[in-house]
DNA sequence: CAAATTTAGTGAACATTGTTCAAAATATCA
DNA sequence: TGATATTTTGAACAATGTTCACTAAATTTG
Protein backbone atom coordinates (compact mmCIF):
# COMPACT_ATOMS: atom_id res chain seq x y z
CA UNK A 1 0.00 0.00 0.00
CA UNK A 2 2.14 2.67 -1.32
CA UNK A 3 -0.39 5.62 0.48
CA UNK A 4 -1.13 4.19 3.70
CA UNK A 5 2.38 3.29 3.96
CA UNK A 6 3.90 7.37 3.16
CA UNK A 7 1.16 8.24 5.71
CA UNK A 8 2.16 6.23 7.97
CA UNK A 9 5.90 7.20 7.87
CA UNK A 10 4.52 10.74 7.52
CA UNK A 11 2.77 10.34 10.71
CA UNK A 12 5.96 9.07 12.32
CA UNK A 13 8.20 11.99 11.18
CA UNK A 14 5.26 14.82 12.71
CA UNK A 15 5.67 12.90 15.84
CA UNK A 16 9.78 13.01 15.90
CA UNK A 17 9.70 16.54 15.23
CA UNK A 18 7.51 17.20 18.03
CA UNK A 19 9.65 15.16 20.39
CA UNK A 20 13.00 16.70 18.98
CA UNK A 21 11.39 20.37 19.16
CA UNK A 22 10.56 19.28 22.82
CA UNK A 23 13.72 18.16 23.58
CA UNK A 24 16.01 20.99 22.13
CA UNK A 25 13.26 23.17 23.59
CA UNK A 26 14.19 22.12 27.29
CA UNK A 27 17.92 21.84 26.96
CA UNK A 28 18.05 24.93 25.94
CA UNK A 29 15.05 26.99 28.30
CA UNK A 30 14.08 24.00 30.93
CA UNK A 31 11.46 21.60 31.27
CA UNK A 32 8.98 24.03 33.17
CA UNK A 33 9.39 26.83 30.25
CA UNK A 34 8.77 24.19 27.57
CA UNK A 35 5.01 24.33 27.10
CA UNK A 36 3.01 22.50 24.49
CA UNK A 37 2.53 25.82 23.12
CA UNK A 38 6.06 26.47 22.61
CA UNK A 39 6.43 22.81 21.01
CA UNK A 40 3.79 24.07 18.59
CA UNK A 41 5.49 27.29 17.85
CA UNK A 42 8.74 25.87 17.27
CA UNK A 43 7.36 23.20 14.37
CA UNK A 44 4.86 25.94 13.09
CA UNK A 45 1.44 23.39 13.40
CA UNK A 46 -0.98 24.44 16.17
CA UNK A 47 -1.62 23.59 19.74
CA UNK A 48 -4.41 21.16 18.62
CA UNK A 49 -1.80 18.92 16.24
CA UNK A 50 0.54 18.10 19.25
CA UNK A 51 -2.50 16.35 20.90
CA UNK A 52 -3.18 14.39 18.13
CA UNK A 53 -0.18 12.85 18.73
CA UNK A 54 0.44 12.69 21.80
CA UNK A 55 -2.35 12.08 24.96
CA UNK A 56 -1.11 14.85 27.29
CA UNK A 57 1.72 16.56 28.09
CA UNK A 58 3.19 13.77 30.48
CA UNK A 59 3.60 11.42 27.37
CA UNK A 60 5.61 13.76 26.07
CA UNK A 61 7.55 14.02 28.77
CA UNK A 62 7.86 9.83 28.95
CA UNK A 63 8.69 9.41 25.55
CA UNK A 64 11.43 11.46 26.15
CA UNK A 65 12.51 10.12 29.80
CA UNK A 66 12.49 7.03 27.50
CA UNK A 67 15.06 8.70 24.95
CA UNK A 68 17.04 9.75 27.49
CA UNK A 69 18.00 6.10 29.35
CA UNK A 70 18.18 4.84 25.66
CA UNK A 71 21.52 7.42 25.19
CA UNK A 72 22.45 6.70 29.03
CA UNK A 73 22.31 3.26 27.82
CA UNK A 74 24.52 3.79 24.94
CA UNK A 75 26.83 5.53 26.73
CA UNK A 76 27.17 2.79 29.57
CA UNK A 77 27.24 0.02 27.44
CA UNK A 78 30.65 1.31 25.81
CA UNK A 79 32.14 0.24 29.26
CA UNK A 80 31.14 -4.00 28.90
CA UNK A 81 34.52 -4.74 27.72
CA UNK A 82 35.90 -3.45 30.63
CA UNK A 83 36.46 -7.08 32.13
CA UNK A 84 37.62 -6.46 35.84
CA UNK A 85 34.13 -5.93 37.60
CA UNK A 86 35.54 -3.29 39.89
CA UNK A 87 36.72 -1.21 37.08
CA UNK A 88 33.57 -1.32 35.25
CA UNK A 89 31.87 -0.40 38.45
CA UNK A 90 33.77 2.51 38.73
CA UNK A 91 33.55 3.71 35.61
CA UNK A 92 29.77 2.98 35.28
CA UNK A 93 29.67 5.56 38.18
CA UNK A 94 31.92 7.73 36.43
CA UNK A 95 29.59 7.87 33.37
CA UNK A 96 26.42 8.37 34.87
CA UNK A 97 27.69 11.61 36.59
CA UNK A 98 28.86 12.96 33.82
CA UNK A 99 25.76 12.24 31.95
CA UNK A 100 23.77 13.78 34.64
CA UNK A 101 26.51 17.04 34.96
CA UNK A 102 26.09 17.25 30.91
CA UNK A 103 22.19 16.64 30.54
CA UNK A 104 20.45 18.17 33.70
CA UNK A 105 17.53 19.07 32.28
CA UNK A 106 17.51 15.26 30.85
CA UNK A 107 18.50 13.87 34.12
CA UNK A 108 16.20 15.71 36.06
CA UNK A 109 13.42 14.01 34.08
CA UNK A 110 14.23 10.72 34.36
CA UNK A 111 15.21 10.53 38.33
CA UNK A 112 13.07 13.32 39.59
CA UNK A 113 10.14 14.93 37.37
CA UNK A 114 6.55 13.40 38.29
CA UNK A 115 5.28 13.39 35.11
CA UNK A 116 7.20 10.39 33.18
CA UNK A 117 5.88 8.18 36.61
CA UNK A 118 2.72 9.31 36.33
CA UNK A 119 2.68 7.96 32.75
CA UNK A 120 3.69 4.70 33.93
CA UNK A 121 1.35 4.10 36.21
CA UNK A 122 -1.68 4.95 33.63
CA UNK A 123 -0.05 2.14 31.45
CA UNK A 124 -1.63 -1.47 32.03
CA UNK A 125 1.74 -3.00 32.79
CA UNK A 126 3.06 -0.11 35.24
CA UNK A 127 6.36 -1.50 34.70
CA UNK A 128 9.02 1.07 34.46
CA UNK A 129 11.34 -0.95 32.20
CA UNK A 130 13.95 1.79 31.89
CA UNK A 131 14.10 1.96 35.96
CA UNK A 132 14.27 -2.04 36.10
CA UNK A 133 16.89 -2.46 32.95
CA UNK A 134 19.18 0.63 34.39
CA UNK A 135 19.24 -0.98 38.20
CA UNK A 136 19.67 -4.92 36.84
CA UNK A 137 22.77 -3.98 35.01
CA UNK A 138 24.26 -2.46 37.85
CA UNK A 139 22.98 -4.82 39.96
CA UNK A 140 25.07 -7.30 37.89
CA UNK A 141 28.15 -5.57 37.44
CA UNK A 142 27.84 -4.87 41.51
CA UNK A 143 27.43 -9.07 41.63
CA UNK A 144 30.33 -9.58 39.50
CA UNK A 145 32.08 -7.66 42.49
CA UNK A 146 30.75 -9.53 45.02
CA UNK A 147 32.01 -12.77 43.22
CA UNK A 148 35.58 -11.39 43.35
CA UNK A 149 35.54 -10.92 47.39
CA UNK A 150 34.83 -7.52 47.26
CA UNK A 151 31.63 -6.42 49.34
CA UNK A 152 31.79 -9.07 52.27
CA UNK A 153 29.02 -8.96 54.61
CA UNK A 154 27.03 -7.07 52.17
CA UNK A 155 24.13 -8.18 49.88
CA UNK A 156 23.65 -7.84 46.43
CA UNK A 157 20.10 -5.67 46.41
CA UNK A 158 20.82 -3.05 49.31
CA UNK A 159 24.59 -2.43 48.34
CA UNK A 160 23.20 -2.23 44.39
CA UNK A 161 20.55 0.46 45.83
CA UNK A 162 23.10 2.21 47.64
CA UNK A 163 25.49 2.43 45.31
CA UNK A 164 22.67 4.33 42.95
CA UNK A 165 21.54 6.76 45.70
CA UNK A 166 24.76 7.83 46.49
CA UNK A 167 25.61 8.61 42.86
CA UNK A 168 21.89 9.93 42.75
CA UNK A 169 21.74 11.98 45.65
CA UNK A 170 25.12 13.76 44.41
CA UNK A 171 23.71 14.48 41.12
CA UNK A 172 20.16 15.18 42.12
CA UNK A 173 21.94 17.63 45.27
CA UNK A 174 23.54 19.71 42.38
CA UNK A 175 20.67 20.03 39.64
CA UNK A 176 18.45 20.95 41.89
CA UNK A 177 21.10 23.52 43.73
CA UNK A 178 21.71 22.62 46.88
CA UNK A 179 25.52 21.97 46.78
CA UNK A 180 26.55 25.35 46.82
CA UNK A 181 24.56 26.70 49.35
CA UNK A 182 24.85 24.14 51.71
CA UNK A 183 28.54 23.61 51.52
CA UNK A 184 29.68 26.66 50.06
CA UNK A 185 32.19 25.31 47.54
CA UNK A 186 32.19 24.99 44.24
CA UNK A 187 29.46 22.46 43.15
CA UNK A 188 31.71 20.75 39.91
CA UNK A 189 34.55 20.37 42.14
CA UNK A 190 33.33 18.97 45.20
CA UNK A 191 31.03 16.54 43.46
CA UNK A 192 34.11 15.69 41.85
CA UNK A 193 36.24 14.91 44.85
CA UNK A 194 33.05 13.43 46.52
CA UNK A 195 32.38 10.77 43.63
CA UNK A 196 36.45 10.03 44.12
CA UNK A 197 35.63 9.61 48.15
CA UNK A 198 33.42 7.45 47.19
CA UNK A 199 35.17 5.38 45.43
CA UNK A 200 37.49 5.08 48.04
CA UNK A 201 35.03 3.76 50.00
CA UNK A 202 33.24 1.23 47.77
CA UNK A 203 36.79 -0.64 47.40
CA UNK A 204 37.68 -1.08 51.35
CA UNK A 205 37.10 -4.76 51.74
CA UNK B 1 2.11 51.78 72.36
CA UNK B 2 -0.98 49.83 73.25
CA UNK B 3 -2.40 50.08 69.54
CA UNK B 4 0.11 49.84 67.34
CA UNK B 5 1.33 46.35 69.34
CA UNK B 6 -1.77 44.91 69.22
CA UNK B 7 -2.12 45.54 65.29
CA UNK B 8 1.54 44.19 65.09
CA UNK B 9 0.21 41.07 67.45
CA UNK B 10 -2.77 40.50 64.99
CA UNK B 11 -0.34 40.74 61.70
CA UNK B 12 1.70 38.22 63.24
CA UNK B 13 -1.62 35.73 64.09
CA UNK B 14 -3.03 36.17 60.37
CA UNK B 15 0.45 35.70 58.59
CA UNK B 16 1.06 32.43 60.91
CA UNK B 17 -2.60 31.44 60.18
CA UNK B 18 -1.85 31.63 56.37
CA UNK B 19 0.94 29.36 57.16
CA UNK B 20 -0.46 26.78 59.23
CA UNK B 21 -2.94 26.33 56.78
CA UNK B 22 -0.64 26.07 53.61
CA UNK B 23 1.23 23.58 55.30
CA UNK B 24 -1.80 21.43 56.63
CA UNK B 25 -2.87 21.78 53.17
CA UNK B 26 0.30 20.09 51.60
CA UNK B 27 0.85 17.58 54.43
CA UNK B 28 -2.76 16.63 53.69
CA UNK B 29 -3.17 17.28 49.76
CA UNK B 30 0.20 17.25 48.67
CA UNK B 31 2.28 20.50 47.82
CA UNK B 32 1.22 20.66 43.71
CA UNK B 33 -2.23 20.34 44.93
CA UNK B 34 -2.21 23.67 47.34
CA UNK B 35 -3.10 26.80 45.19
CA UNK B 36 -3.46 30.17 46.99
CA UNK B 37 -7.01 30.03 46.03
CA UNK B 38 -6.95 27.28 47.91
CA UNK B 39 -5.22 28.04 51.44
CA UNK B 40 -7.20 31.31 51.14
CA UNK B 41 -10.48 29.32 51.20
CA UNK B 42 -9.05 27.39 54.38
CA UNK B 43 -8.69 30.74 56.56
CA UNK B 44 -11.73 31.86 55.02
CA UNK B 45 -10.11 35.51 53.45
CA UNK B 46 -9.79 36.28 50.35
CA UNK B 47 -6.93 35.17 47.95
CA UNK B 48 -5.65 39.05 48.07
CA UNK B 49 -4.94 39.22 51.53
CA UNK B 50 -2.60 36.22 51.43
CA UNK B 51 -0.30 38.44 49.02
CA UNK B 52 -0.57 41.32 51.94
CA UNK B 53 0.96 39.03 54.03
CA UNK B 54 3.47 36.82 51.05
CA UNK B 55 5.40 38.57 47.90
CA UNK B 56 4.44 35.44 46.22
CA UNK B 57 4.14 31.95 46.80
CA UNK B 58 7.51 31.14 46.56
CA UNK B 59 7.89 32.65 49.77
CA UNK B 60 4.97 30.65 51.66
CA UNK B 61 7.55 27.74 50.41
CA UNK B 62 10.35 29.29 51.74
CA UNK B 63 9.26 29.94 55.05
CA UNK B 64 7.43 26.69 55.36
CA UNK B 65 10.93 24.82 54.61
CA UNK B 66 12.50 27.22 56.93
CA UNK B 67 9.54 25.53 59.30
CA UNK B 68 11.09 22.20 58.07
CA UNK B 69 14.71 22.90 58.99
CA UNK B 70 13.40 23.95 62.04
CA UNK B 71 11.59 20.67 63.21
CA UNK B 72 14.90 18.47 61.85
CA UNK B 73 17.02 20.84 64.16
CA UNK B 74 14.90 19.75 67.18
CA UNK B 75 14.85 16.03 66.41
CA UNK B 76 18.48 16.12 65.90
CA UNK B 77 19.38 18.16 68.46
CA UNK B 78 18.48 15.64 70.90
CA UNK B 79 21.33 13.00 69.68
CA UNK B 80 23.60 15.51 70.48
CA UNK B 81 24.00 13.48 74.43
CA UNK B 82 25.65 10.81 71.98
CA UNK B 83 29.11 11.17 72.97
CA UNK B 84 31.01 8.47 70.76
CA UNK B 85 30.60 10.39 67.45
CA UNK B 86 30.32 7.63 65.15
CA UNK B 87 27.35 6.47 67.29
CA UNK B 88 26.09 10.10 66.60
CA UNK B 89 26.60 10.09 63.45
CA UNK B 90 24.41 6.92 62.35
CA UNK B 91 21.69 7.89 64.51
CA UNK B 92 21.73 11.11 62.53
CA UNK B 93 21.26 9.55 59.72
CA UNK B 94 18.22 7.12 61.03
CA UNK B 95 16.92 10.41 62.27
CA UNK B 96 17.20 12.01 58.79
CA UNK B 97 15.57 8.98 56.85
CA UNK B 98 12.72 8.87 59.18
CA UNK B 99 12.13 12.84 59.15
CA UNK B 100 11.91 11.99 55.33
CA UNK B 101 9.99 9.20 55.21
CA UNK B 102 7.05 10.86 57.77
CA UNK B 103 7.38 14.23 56.15
CA UNK B 104 7.73 13.41 52.67
CA UNK B 105 6.22 16.58 51.42
CA UNK B 106 8.29 18.49 53.90
CA UNK B 107 11.46 16.80 52.99
CA UNK B 108 10.54 17.34 49.17
CA UNK B 109 10.63 20.88 49.49
CA UNK B 110 13.57 21.05 51.44
CA UNK B 111 15.68 19.35 49.43
CA UNK B 112 14.04 18.71 45.97
CA UNK B 113 11.65 21.66 45.43
CA UNK B 114 13.11 24.72 43.04
CA UNK B 115 10.87 27.21 44.88
CA UNK B 116 12.57 28.31 48.07
CA UNK B 117 15.51 28.41 46.24
CA UNK B 118 14.26 30.85 43.92
CA UNK B 119 12.89 32.71 47.06
CA UNK B 120 17.33 32.78 48.48
CA UNK B 121 18.28 33.77 45.11
CA UNK B 122 16.46 37.01 45.12
CA UNK B 123 17.14 37.65 48.69
CA UNK B 124 19.94 40.35 48.82
CA UNK B 125 22.20 38.25 50.98
CA UNK B 126 21.19 35.12 48.85
CA UNK B 127 22.93 32.59 52.00
CA UNK B 128 20.82 29.65 52.42
CA UNK B 129 21.40 29.36 55.78
CA UNK B 130 19.10 26.46 56.55
CA UNK B 131 21.11 23.95 54.31
CA UNK B 132 24.83 25.29 55.38
CA UNK B 133 23.45 25.24 59.10
CA UNK B 134 22.61 21.58 58.34
CA UNK B 135 25.85 20.37 56.83
CA UNK B 136 28.04 22.01 59.10
CA UNK B 137 26.05 19.92 62.11
CA UNK B 138 26.95 16.82 60.03
CA UNK B 139 30.59 17.93 59.01
CA UNK B 140 31.49 18.40 62.71
CA UNK B 141 30.05 14.86 63.78
CA UNK B 142 32.36 13.43 60.55
CA UNK B 143 34.55 15.47 61.66
CA UNK B 144 34.82 13.90 65.68
CA UNK B 145 34.99 10.38 63.94
CA UNK B 146 37.97 11.32 61.47
CA UNK B 147 39.32 12.53 64.94
CA UNK B 148 39.14 8.71 66.30
CA UNK B 149 40.58 7.26 63.80
CA UNK B 150 37.71 6.85 61.25
CA UNK B 151 37.68 7.57 57.61
CA UNK B 152 41.65 7.22 56.78
CA UNK B 153 42.28 8.14 53.73
CA UNK B 154 39.25 10.48 53.16
CA UNK B 155 38.49 13.99 53.28
CA UNK B 156 36.55 16.01 55.58
CA UNK B 157 34.02 17.86 53.20
CA UNK B 158 33.81 15.56 50.38
CA UNK B 159 33.37 12.71 52.71
CA UNK B 160 30.28 14.73 54.63
CA UNK B 161 28.82 15.44 51.26
CA UNK B 162 28.83 11.77 50.15
CA UNK B 163 27.33 11.02 53.29
CA UNK B 164 24.57 13.38 52.99
CA UNK B 165 24.14 12.31 49.28
CA UNK B 166 23.73 8.82 50.15
CA UNK B 167 21.29 8.87 52.36
CA UNK B 168 19.50 11.91 50.70
CA UNK B 169 19.68 10.07 47.24
CA UNK B 170 17.58 6.74 49.04
CA UNK B 171 15.25 9.53 50.48
CA UNK B 172 14.81 11.11 47.25
CA UNK B 173 14.53 8.45 45.16
CA UNK B 174 11.74 6.99 47.20
CA UNK B 175 9.81 10.43 47.57
CA UNK B 176 9.75 10.79 43.62
CA UNK B 177 9.18 6.77 43.15
CA UNK B 178 11.73 5.57 41.68
CA UNK B 179 12.31 2.51 43.77
CA UNK B 180 9.48 0.43 43.66
CA UNK B 181 9.99 0.41 39.86
CA UNK B 182 13.24 0.11 39.57
CA UNK B 183 14.29 -2.39 42.06
CA UNK B 184 10.44 -4.36 41.87
CA UNK B 185 11.14 -4.62 45.94
CA UNK B 186 9.32 -3.00 48.76
CA UNK B 187 10.68 0.48 48.74
CA UNK B 188 10.57 1.19 52.72
CA UNK B 189 12.02 -2.01 53.55
CA UNK B 190 14.74 -1.56 50.66
CA UNK B 191 15.23 1.66 51.96
CA UNK B 192 15.87 0.50 55.41
CA UNK B 193 17.96 -2.69 54.51
CA UNK B 194 20.45 -0.24 52.29
CA UNK B 195 20.81 2.32 55.40
CA UNK B 196 21.92 -0.38 57.42
CA UNK B 197 23.77 -1.94 54.48
CA UNK B 198 25.25 2.46 54.29
CA UNK B 199 26.29 1.99 57.45
CA UNK B 200 28.75 -0.96 57.47
CA UNK B 201 30.26 0.62 54.97
CA UNK B 202 31.19 3.63 56.31
CA UNK B 203 32.32 1.86 59.92
CA UNK B 204 34.94 0.20 58.05
CA UNK B 205 38.34 1.36 58.67
C1' DC C 1 -18.24 63.27 68.36
C1' DA C 2 -17.84 63.83 63.32
C1' DA C 3 -14.86 64.18 59.57
C1' DA C 4 -10.48 62.96 57.55
C1' DT C 5 -7.00 59.74 57.02
C1' DT C 6 -4.75 55.48 57.27
C1' DT C 7 -4.94 50.52 57.17
C1' DA C 8 -6.92 46.06 55.92
C1' DG C 9 -9.43 43.24 52.96
C1' DT C 10 -11.94 42.06 48.69
C1' DG C 11 -12.76 39.86 44.38
C1' DA C 12 -13.07 40.80 39.55
C1' DA C 13 -9.78 40.70 35.99
C1' DC C 14 -5.39 39.46 33.64
C1' DA C 15 -1.80 36.34 31.85
C1' DT C 16 -0.30 31.80 31.38
C1' DT C 17 -0.84 27.14 31.43
C1' DG C 18 -2.86 22.22 29.83
C1' DT C 19 -6.63 20.55 27.30
C1' DT C 20 -10.80 19.91 24.18
C1' DC C 21 -13.56 19.96 20.13
C1' DA C 22 -16.53 21.85 16.41
C1' DA C 23 -15.29 23.63 12.27
C1' DA C 24 -12.22 24.27 8.28
C1' DA C 25 -8.79 22.71 5.18
C1' DT C 26 -6.69 19.16 2.79
C1' DA C 27 -6.10 14.70 0.79
C1' DT C 28 -7.93 10.42 -1.13
C1' DC C 29 -10.89 7.76 -3.82
C1' DA C 30 -14.61 6.21 -7.00
C1' DT D 1 -15.43 16.02 -10.39
C1' DG D 2 -17.81 15.26 -6.33
C1' DA D 3 -18.16 12.47 -2.11
C1' DT D 4 -15.71 10.80 1.71
C1' DA D 5 -12.01 10.45 4.96
C1' DT D 6 -8.20 12.48 7.19
C1' DT D 7 -5.65 16.16 9.16
C1' DT D 8 -5.23 20.58 11.12
C1' DT D 9 -6.80 24.56 13.26
C1' DG D 10 -7.57 27.93 16.89
C1' DA D 11 -11.19 29.63 19.77
C1' DA D 12 -12.78 28.36 24.18
C1' DC D 13 -12.53 26.22 28.91
C1' DA D 14 -10.76 25.43 33.49
C1' DA D 15 -7.17 26.08 36.72
C1' DT D 16 -3.47 28.64 38.35
C1' DG D 17 -0.48 32.79 40.17
C1' DT D 18 -0.88 37.54 40.46
C1' DT D 19 -2.51 42.50 40.46
C1' DC D 20 -5.12 46.45 41.63
C1' DA D 21 -9.07 49.64 41.87
C1' DC D 22 -12.34 49.59 45.06
C1' DT D 23 -14.76 48.96 49.66
C1' DA D 24 -14.81 48.51 54.59
C1' DA D 25 -12.97 49.15 58.94
C1' DA D 26 -10.13 51.27 62.22
C1' DT D 27 -7.66 55.13 63.83
C1' DT D 28 -6.49 59.84 64.28
C1' DT D 29 -7.53 64.59 64.25
C1' DG D 30 -9.91 69.00 64.98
Amino acid sequence: MGVAERKAKEKEELRALILNAAKDLFAEKGIDQTTIRSIAKEIEYSVGTVYLYFKDKNQILHELHSEGFLKLAKEMRTLFHVSDPMERLKALGRTYMSFALENTQMYDLMFNMRAPMEFVKEQEEQNWHEGSNAFDALRNTVKECMDQGYFKGHSLQPLSFTIWSCVHGMCSLYIRERVKGATGQDPEKLLYDAFEDFLLMLVKR
